[in-house]
DNA sequence: TAAGTATTTAAGCATTTGCTTAAATACTTA
DNA sequence: TAAGTATTTAAGCAAATGCTTAAATACTTA
């Protein structure tokens, strides 16, 4: 816990009392990092706004609105579902995704600014 | 604009219902996606956050809190600031780097988030 | 103006990412 | 059970990422 920054004018208590709340909410980082690293690709981030605004949608439809490979979207839907953000059910041979929403209630935020017509 | 998808069940309208919505608004897209792949590490999640906080920081300061070299948060800090996140101002030798609040709104939900204590 | 501090920039390198193509798995139906 | 559809998995590869170390730039002060 140590501070080395040398500058005469830098206040120490301020950087110890940073160090003390980041090191309280480490956690809740590792967590909010995973879920905006997850949204912060722009196939990524249109699978999840299309999960929110259709409730539920199999790996063929979303190839086919974004216009991408299957094994791309399938591979991104791994990702995101080993993150835990969404969950599948099986009809058949189709299995459809929807988002696992308390999981990804603070993206509520993101689908709203998105979603306002510049 | 056309649809592959061979399912018999698959809803036509709908998806075509989708690429038009996705269409209207791609430029939102790829200006979230920005915002939230800068936010999608680990690293650049606490300066925009510490930055939030405390309002203005140095890159020294940075350093210091995450316990990193200067030269790996000047990197992060100018990858943020390309992105037109974060505004400086120069105190002498010091560079203060400060959040732009009206580019950054949508992450008051995510700071607020992390701040909640488990 | 010389030396010191704050910061950025650049080169180098290991790791990660995200696609492609091909093959495997799961389910349905003739 | 054989053939077809939906999906996943795996291998391969080009591009992006994020650090390290070393050097350059900007400013201050003795």
């Amino acid at each position: 816990m140590e501070i080395s920054c040398t500058r005469a004018q830098a206040d120490h208590q301020q950087l110890l009392n940073c160090k003390n709340v980041l090191e309280r909410i480490d956690d809740n980082f590792q967590e909010m990092t995973k879920l905006l690293s997850i949204a912060g690709s722009e196939v990524r981030l249109k699978i999840l706004f299309l999960l929110n605004m259709e409730d539920e949608l199999c790996p063929c439809d979303i190839a086919d609105i974004l216009e991408m490979s299957v094994p791309a979207i399938s591979q991104h839907i791994r990702k995101i579902k080993d993150a835990g953000f969404i969950s599948s059910r099986r009809d058949g041979q189709t299995l459809y995704y929807s988002l696992v929403k308390d999981k990804t209630a603070v993206l509520d935020a993101v689908f709203t600014t998105i979603k306002k017509t510049a």
